[in-house]
DNA sequence: CGTTACTGCAACCTACTAGTTGCACCTGGA
DNA sequence: TCCAGGTGCAACTAGTAGGTTGCAGTAACG
Protein backbone atom coordinates (compact mmCIF):
# COMPACT_ATOMS: atom_id res chain seq x y z
CA UNK A 1 0.00 0.00 0.00
CA UNK A 2 1.22 3.66 -1.18
CA UNK A 3 1.29 6.23 1.67
CA UNK A 4 -2.47 7.85 1.19
CA UNK A 5 -0.86 11.75 0.13
CA UNK A 6 -3.97 13.78 0.19
CA UNK A 7 -2.21 16.43 -2.44
CA UNK A 8 -2.38 19.61 -0.93
CA UNK A 9 0.58 21.20 -1.54
CA UNK A 10 0.89 23.47 -4.93
CA UNK A 11 4.31 22.05 -4.85
CA UNK A 12 3.42 18.70 -5.31
CA UNK A 13 1.43 19.44 -8.15
CA UNK A 14 4.30 21.45 -9.86
CA UNK A 15 6.61 18.75 -8.76
CA UNK A 16 4.22 16.02 -10.74
CA UNK A 17 2.86 18.37 -13.72
CA UNK A 18 6.96 18.66 -14.41
CA UNK A 19 7.14 14.89 -14.23
CA UNK A 20 4.46 14.75 -16.60
CA UNK A 21 6.21 17.54 -19.17
CA UNK A 22 8.29 15.00 -21.04
CA UNK A 23 7.62 12.97 -23.54
CA UNK A 24 10.45 10.55 -22.90
CA UNK A 25 8.74 10.04 -19.14
CA UNK A 26 5.95 9.42 -21.04
CA UNK A 27 7.30 6.54 -22.80
CA UNK A 28 8.48 5.08 -20.06
CA UNK A 29 5.19 5.28 -18.29
CA UNK A 30 3.67 3.75 -21.09
CA UNK A 31 6.03 0.72 -20.90
CA UNK A 32 6.49 0.47 -17.14
CA UNK A 33 2.21 1.11 -16.91
CA UNK A 34 2.24 -2.33 -18.92
CA UNK A 35 4.34 -4.07 -17.10
CA UNK A 36 7.25 -3.73 -14.46
CA UNK A 37 11.05 -2.94 -16.12
CA UNK A 38 14.32 -2.04 -14.70
CA UNK A 39 16.40 0.64 -16.07
CA UNK A 40 18.52 -1.62 -18.31
CA UNK A 41 15.73 -3.16 -19.87
CA UNK A 42 13.86 0.14 -20.49
CA UNK A 43 17.09 1.39 -22.18
CA UNK A 44 17.07 -1.41 -24.16
CA UNK A 45 13.72 -0.32 -25.57
CA UNK A 46 14.17 3.56 -26.13
CA UNK A 47 16.96 5.50 -27.98
CA UNK A 48 18.44 6.95 -24.88
CA UNK A 49 21.00 5.39 -22.61
CA UNK A 50 20.39 3.38 -19.36
CA UNK A 51 21.86 6.44 -17.03
CA UNK A 52 19.21 9.14 -18.93
CA UNK A 53 16.14 6.37 -17.88
CA UNK A 54 17.38 6.44 -14.59
CA UNK A 55 17.52 9.63 -13.64
CA UNK A 56 13.70 10.08 -15.37
CA UNK A 57 12.65 7.33 -13.16
CA UNK A 58 14.43 9.40 -10.77
CA UNK A 59 12.16 11.97 -11.32
CA UNK A 60 9.25 10.37 -11.96
CA UNK A 61 10.01 8.55 -8.31
CA UNK A 62 10.25 11.83 -6.73
CA UNK A 63 6.68 13.03 -8.28
CA UNK A 64 5.60 9.38 -6.73
CA UNK A 65 4.30 8.29 -9.91
CA UNK A 66 6.01 4.91 -10.16
CA UNK A 67 7.23 2.56 -7.12
CA UNK A 68 10.18 -0.20 -7.04
CA UNK A 69 10.38 -3.90 -6.93
CA UNK A 70 13.62 -6.10 -6.01
CA UNK A 71 13.72 -8.57 -8.58
CA UNK A 72 17.00 -10.76 -7.87
CA UNK A 73 20.01 -8.11 -8.90
CA UNK A 74 17.38 -5.68 -10.61
CA UNK A 75 15.38 -3.08 -9.93
CA UNK A 76 11.73 -3.16 -11.31
CA UNK A 77 9.97 0.11 -11.93
CA UNK A 78 6.02 0.01 -12.02
CA UNK A 79 3.56 2.82 -12.99
CA UNK A 80 1.31 3.67 -10.35
CA UNK A 81 -2.33 5.00 -11.80
CA UNK A 82 -4.09 6.27 -8.48
CA UNK A 83 -1.41 8.93 -8.11
CA UNK A 84 -1.94 10.27 -11.70
CA UNK A 85 -5.99 9.87 -11.04
CA UNK A 86 -5.37 12.07 -7.57
CA UNK A 87 -3.57 14.48 -9.49
CA UNK A 88 -6.94 14.32 -11.86
CA UNK A 89 -9.22 15.02 -9.20
CA UNK A 90 -7.38 18.45 -7.93
CA UNK A 91 -7.26 19.39 -11.15
CA UNK A 92 -10.65 18.66 -12.05
CA UNK A 93 -11.70 20.17 -8.67
CA UNK A 94 -9.76 23.08 -9.82
CA UNK A 95 -10.63 23.93 -13.11
CA UNK A 96 -14.41 24.11 -12.00
CA UNK A 97 -13.80 26.37 -9.71
CA UNK A 98 -12.72 28.55 -12.43
CA UNK A 99 -15.70 28.02 -14.50
CA UNK A 100 -17.63 28.52 -11.22
CA UNK A 101 -16.50 32.43 -9.87
CA UNK A 102 -16.33 33.14 -13.83
CA UNK A 103 -20.04 32.14 -14.45
CA UNK A 104 -20.88 34.10 -10.84
CA UNK A 105 -19.44 37.34 -12.24
CA UNK A 106 -21.60 36.67 -15.67
CA UNK A 107 -24.64 36.22 -13.96
CA UNK A 108 -24.11 39.45 -11.54
CA UNK A 109 -23.05 41.45 -14.51
CA UNK A 110 -26.29 40.48 -16.68
CA UNK A 111 -28.38 41.47 -13.21
CA UNK A 112 -27.02 44.24 -13.09
CA UNK A 113 -27.63 44.96 -16.95
CA UNK A 114 -30.68 43.83 -17.01
CA UNK A 115 -31.72 46.47 -14.00
CA UNK A 116 -30.76 49.48 -15.93
CA UNK B 1 -16.80 28.94 -27.96
CA UNK B 2 -13.75 27.77 -27.76
CA UNK B 3 -13.03 25.05 -30.43
CA UNK B 4 -13.58 21.66 -29.08
CA UNK B 5 -9.83 20.25 -28.97
CA UNK B 6 -9.62 16.31 -27.98
CA UNK B 7 -6.57 16.30 -26.62
CA UNK B 8 -5.66 12.87 -28.10
CA UNK B 9 -1.64 14.40 -28.71
CA UNK B 10 0.66 13.29 -26.40
CA UNK B 11 2.93 16.75 -27.48
CA UNK B 12 -0.65 18.50 -26.30
CA UNK B 13 -0.71 16.78 -22.56
CA UNK B 14 3.15 17.54 -22.12
CA UNK B 15 2.64 20.82 -23.74
CA UNK B 16 -0.37 21.44 -20.64
CA UNK B 17 1.76 19.76 -17.86
CA UNK B 18 5.09 21.73 -18.29
CA UNK B 19 2.49 25.13 -18.46
CA UNK B 20 1.42 23.86 -15.07
CA UNK B 21 4.97 22.73 -13.71
CA UNK B 22 5.76 26.52 -13.03
CA UNK B 23 4.41 27.90 -9.96
CA UNK B 24 4.34 31.41 -10.86
CA UNK B 25 2.30 30.55 -13.29
CA UNK B 26 -0.08 29.47 -11.22
CA UNK B 27 -0.50 32.29 -9.12
CA UNK B 28 -1.01 33.92 -12.67
CA UNK B 29 -3.61 31.51 -13.08
CA UNK B 30 -5.26 31.86 -9.34
CA UNK B 31 -5.89 35.51 -10.06
CA UNK B 32 -7.03 34.94 -13.44
CA UNK B 33 -9.66 32.14 -12.29
CA UNK B 34 -11.27 34.97 -10.07
CA UNK B 35 -11.71 37.61 -12.57
CA UNK B 36 -10.21 38.93 -15.99
CA UNK B 37 -6.81 41.11 -15.52
CA UNK B 38 -3.99 42.24 -17.82
CA UNK B 39 -0.41 41.57 -18.09
CA UNK B 40 0.07 45.06 -16.28
CA UNK B 41 -2.67 44.59 -13.34
CA UNK B 42 -1.14 41.38 -13.38
CA UNK B 43 2.49 42.66 -12.96
CA UNK B 44 0.93 45.01 -10.16
CA UNK B 45 0.28 41.97 -7.69
CA UNK B 46 3.01 39.64 -8.13
CA UNK B 47 6.76 40.05 -7.98
CA UNK B 48 8.18 40.03 -11.21
CA UNK B 49 8.28 42.19 -14.09
CA UNK B 50 5.17 42.50 -17.02
CA UNK B 51 7.11 41.12 -19.60
CA UNK B 52 7.79 38.22 -17.72
CA UNK B 53 4.06 38.05 -16.89
CA UNK B 54 3.42 38.40 -20.69
CA UNK B 55 5.99 35.17 -21.24
CA UNK B 56 4.00 32.92 -18.87
CA UNK B 57 0.55 34.47 -20.58
CA UNK B 58 1.73 33.03 -23.54
CA UNK B 59 2.65 29.91 -22.51
CA UNK B 60 -0.67 29.13 -20.81
CA UNK B 61 -2.38 30.53 -24.29
CA UNK B 62 -0.31 28.31 -25.88
CA UNK B 63 -1.34 25.34 -24.10
CA UNK B 64 -5.20 26.62 -24.26
CA UNK B 65 -5.15 27.11 -20.50
CA UNK B 66 -6.43 30.76 -21.07
CA UNK B 67 -8.84 32.97 -23.61
CA UNK B 68 -8.76 36.62 -24.44
CA UNK B 69 -10.51 39.60 -23.97
CA UNK B 70 -10.02 43.01 -24.79
CA UNK B 71 -11.40 45.86 -23.16
CA UNK B 72 -10.64 49.44 -23.39
CA UNK B 73 -6.81 49.59 -24.46
CA UNK B 74 -5.98 46.76 -22.49
CA UNK B 75 -6.09 42.88 -23.14
CA UNK B 76 -7.54 40.44 -20.80
CA UNK B 77 -6.70 36.87 -19.49
CA UNK B 78 -9.31 34.37 -18.32
CA UNK B 79 -8.52 31.19 -17.33
CA UNK B 80 -10.14 28.13 -19.16
CA UNK B 81 -11.60 26.17 -16.26
CA UNK B 82 -12.80 23.17 -18.63
CA UNK B 83 -9.75 22.93 -20.51
CA UNK B 84 -7.69 21.70 -17.36
CA UNK B 85 -11.10 19.72 -16.32
CA UNK B 86 -10.17 18.03 -20.68
CA UNK B 87 -6.62 17.27 -19.15
CA UNK B 88 -8.14 15.52 -15.40
CA UNK B 89 -10.54 13.16 -17.59
CA UNK B 90 -7.53 12.12 -20.14
CA UNK B 91 -5.20 11.65 -17.23
CA UNK B 92 -7.84 9.45 -14.87
CA UNK B 93 -8.37 7.54 -17.91
CA UNK B 94 -4.25 6.47 -18.54
CA UNK B 95 -4.28 6.28 -14.68
CA UNK B 96 -6.82 4.00 -14.91
CA UNK B 97 -5.52 1.64 -17.66
CA UNK B 98 -2.17 1.55 -15.60
CA UNK B 99 -3.66 -0.03 -12.71
CA UNK B 100 -6.14 -1.93 -14.95
CA UNK B 101 -3.46 -3.48 -16.47
CA UNK B 102 -1.36 -4.22 -13.55
CA UNK B 103 -4.30 -6.10 -11.80
CA UNK B 104 -4.89 -7.73 -14.68
CA UNK B 105 -1.70 -9.63 -14.82
CA UNK B 106 -1.55 -9.78 -11.09
CA UNK B 107 -4.67 -11.80 -11.02
CA UNK B 108 -3.66 -14.11 -13.83
CA UNK B 109 -0.45 -14.72 -11.70
CA UNK B 110 -2.70 -16.04 -8.88
CA UNK B 111 -4.43 -18.28 -11.02
CA UNK B 112 -1.08 -19.46 -12.26
CA UNK B 113 -0.29 -19.78 -8.27
CA UNK B 114 -3.88 -21.62 -7.46
CA UNK B 115 -3.63 -24.08 -10.82
CA UNK B 116 -0.05 -25.28 -9.22
C1' DC C 1 -4.62 66.18 -32.02
C1' DG C 2 -1.27 65.27 -28.69
C1' DT C 3 -0.10 62.63 -24.73
C1' DT C 4 -0.08 58.74 -22.05
C1' DA C 5 -0.73 54.15 -20.85
C1' DC C 6 -0.53 49.68 -22.43
C1' DT C 7 1.34 46.11 -25.50
C1' DG C 8 5.02 43.67 -28.29
C1' DC C 9 9.64 42.49 -29.68
C1' DA C 10 14.62 41.73 -28.96
C1' DA C 11 18.93 41.06 -26.55
C1' DC C 12 21.13 39.41 -22.69
C1' DC C 13 22.21 36.67 -18.31
C1' DT C 14 21.74 32.76 -15.25
C1' DA C 15 20.20 28.44 -13.90
C1' DC C 16 18.46 24.19 -14.78
C1' DT C 17 17.60 20.03 -17.60
C1' DA C 18 18.17 16.23 -20.88
C1' DG C 19 21.59 13.91 -22.75
C1' DT C 20 26.28 11.90 -22.96
C1' DT C 21 30.73 9.25 -21.30
C1' DG C 22 33.36 7.08 -17.84
C1' DC C 23 34.18 4.64 -13.78
C1' DA C 24 33.32 2.48 -9.19
C1' DC C 25 30.62 -0.72 -6.76
C1' DC C 26 28.03 -4.47 -5.64
C1' DT C 27 25.63 -8.84 -5.88
C1' DG C 28 23.83 -13.02 -7.75
C1' DG C 29 24.89 -17.28 -10.40
C1' DA C 30 28.00 -20.97 -12.54
C1' DT D 1 35.37 -17.76 -5.68
C1' DC D 2 35.34 -15.46 -9.80
C1' DC D 3 33.03 -12.58 -13.10
C1' DA D 4 29.43 -10.57 -15.48
C1' DG D 5 25.27 -8.00 -15.54
C1' DG D 6 23.07 -4.43 -13.08
C1' DT D 7 23.11 -0.17 -10.36
C1' DG D 8 24.89 4.40 -8.68
C1' DC D 9 27.63 8.53 -8.80
C1' DA D 10 30.21 12.33 -11.05
C1' DA D 11 31.69 15.45 -14.68
C1' DC D 12 30.82 17.58 -18.96
C1' DT D 13 28.07 19.71 -22.99
C1' DA D 14 24.19 21.79 -25.50
C1' DG D 15 19.90 23.64 -25.36
C1' DT D 16 16.00 25.70 -23.08
C1' DA D 17 13.44 28.42 -19.62
C1' DG D 18 12.67 32.19 -16.37
C1' DG D 19 14.03 36.54 -15.43
C1' DT D 20 15.78 41.20 -16.50
C1' DT D 21 16.37 45.86 -19.17
C1' DG D 22 15.45 48.69 -23.03
C1' DC D 23 12.96 50.46 -26.79
C1' DA D 24 9.48 50.78 -30.49
C1' DG D 25 4.69 50.87 -31.73
C1' DT D 26 -0.17 51.90 -31.18
C1' DA D 27 -4.54 53.09 -29.74
C1' DA D 28 -7.71 55.16 -26.29
C1' DC D 29 -8.83 59.29 -23.69
C1' DG D 30 -8.88 64.34 -22.51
Amino acid sequence: MTTPVDLEDLAEITDMCGALSDQTRWEILRLIGVEALSASELAQRLPITRQAIARHLGVLAEAGLVETEHAGRQLRYRALGGRLSELARHLETIGRGWDRRLERIRSIAEEQASRD
